[in-house]
DNA sequence: TATGAATGAGATTTCATTCAT
DNA sequence: TATGAATGAAATCTCATTCAT
């Protein structure tokens, strides 16, 4: 291990090295989480998935519930993101291709959309309304270009809250099934979700 | 009550009642399941959702995971029978609208939809299986009809595969969100789906 | 069923009909228990082998500890009769050789011997007390053989407790191996035991 | 405390640390299934003998039966070690009478007899097959020595298979009346038994 | 920071027994 | 007498969490 003339680690050297130990339980918790479900995962199972004893799971994290938290708010994060950085002076039905396939793009990669959007109901009520907040924030973003396409005329009329529902639940429905490193990419599944999904709209 | 000649209830009457329990079970327990997840619910709460003390359910299931299975079983061959009063001579476009307004509606209703296609992991694999096997055949005549538009020239090309995921998933999400009792009625949210991911398939 | 002239059983007729019931039930449950030991079974498998619903037995016995206090009731009363019927008058050698043939016999057979000397443990103090009662008097009768047979000089010298013991162990053990129906008749290994167990002792 | 250098107890004492928690728990476990059988026994009440708490048990072991395997597999070995060394070019009578005191004083002493032979067909499939393997492993061995007589002539002659269980039925019986600590020592016992046993097959 | 061990609450399940019919 | 259904207490087992080291 690296250390510094005194013979410890330097207090910034260990703080990224806490910060990496983190990171790495999150991930792995995610991938477990996926595989088998919030409630049928036990610590020991992150545990040992993140090479840690049981036990030192608490010292990064206060509790089960916890580790599903920080998951689910990562991932909302880089989506919420996502939504920032789109250019909403494209094309509406632009707008939308690129949200859907950043989405599941976000969605079947390892760390990220593990348990994303799912197992909400598992985190205690003040986690939980956290993360709904911020979930319904990105649902509105991307009914807000729903309906805009519709007004522009850019997409055919319709409910936007239904149709929007519709996108994001064939989106969310990939990690049922998905089965990241088979010979199914990704991108490919972006391309065809988003050609239907969109094309269900064009005017 | 009714009795007959000898003082005891009939038989029959005794027979029509443990079948009306195990239906009433099966309801309670698909509500709970639906609103907090299989792993999380307890026998505790299905059995007070029926109405029995937690040790009578086992009168009339041998464990948890059998109620689930029930619970499936019970949705996905209503399905089953929905494909098979399908009129196949009719435009595809038809047949697909048809289908997705049926699933829906089962889907969103009380007993029936539940935990219907959802939380397969959670059986044990035996009964998993025969689930996956149902569900597989379903997903199947799903496709075919998507595929057969394709081929007809009624639908535009794309990969049936991915496209019949799309759809099941935009339908089997809505268990996630949409709370029955509410003021959208499950018919409301059968004609916008069918009428905006039939559209996407539309030539 | 055979009933008199006004309709119904006669008063005596119910009656033996009911201890044929009671003996029926002590018989199913003796086999259960031999097999399987008395916790391991259940009334359910008892009313099973007796062809009766649970909640019937409960209408002949008041529990399932009196169920096994009669099977060893009925077991050790066999063996005190056999006692009683002992020419006393006979060579010591004699004597021990027909005690060892009957306990045996007794033992192997079907609804006697099922749960005889065994599982005293699992009855309530107040039954227990009466089955070891019993037992002990049985278990003293054939000491007083083998001792009387060291005080005529048949035998040859030795602790008679301790002597008893292991004849009455090697005896009580059978059930543990002897399964009836086999090609093994039970008068075989009568005859095979009491040569063997009384050779010990000849002078 | 002994301590190392860093601070933590060594990892080696902790590990015997452990093994010494298995064989207490195995040593109480033995202690309560002898008087009370294995299914009357609770693991509360194993664990109260072996001062844990109910739920520590099951780091050790991952089930009743399991701890039930462990005793007898115990057991079982010992005794084999027994045969092992028995030097088989001595008198049959003499290699017999040693057979008699080892399984009787391993019977009669706390942690190896406790359940030993016994109770066999509370096990699941899979531990009953490998434990009574070797119990028909060490049954084989002293029939071997009392047929080897019979040849030899030094035994009268007579149906080996049942001699020895007509032996080891004797042997086993003792763990249904001894009690240990009593003023009755185990050698008294073996004494006795292997002298009376011996005698009724000399020649 | 890290670990193995311990705990306590709670989960599912079983089962003798009772009850209404 | 007989039955199917119901109950309540207890059993085994799991598991998030904590603790001593």
């Amino acid at each position: 291990m690296v250390r510094n003339s005194n013979g410890r680690s330097s207090p910034d050297r260990r703080a990224r090295r806490a910060v990496a130990t983190r990171e790495a339980i999150l991930r792995a918790a995610a991938g477990v989480f996926r595989n088998r479900g919030f409630a049928e995962t036990g610590m020991r199972e992150i545990a040992a998935a993140a090479d840690l004893s049981p036990g030192n799971l608490y010292y990064y994290f206060k509790s089960k519930a916890d580790i599903l938290y920080f998951c689910q708010d990562h991932s909302v994060n880089r989506m919420l993101a996502t939504m920032k950085h789109l250019g909403r002076t494209q094309p509406s039905a632009e707008q939308l291709r690129q949200v859907i396939a950043a989405h599941l793009l976000c969605t079947l990669d390892e760390l990220d959309g593990a348990a994303a959007h799912t197992e909400v109901e598992s985190l205690p009520a003040d986690l939980r309304r956290k993360i709904v907040a911020k979930r319904d924030r990105y649902e509105r973003a991307v009914r807000r270009i729903v309906a805009e396409g519709m007004t522009r005329g850019a997409f055919v009329d319709g409910d936007p809250v239904l149709t929007t529902r519709a996108i994001l639940g064939a989106l969310n429905w990939t990690t049922r099934w998905y089965r990241p490193g088979g010979k199914l990419p990704p991108q490919a599944v972006a391309d065809a979700f988003a050609n239907y999904l969109v094309r269900g709209l064009a005017a």
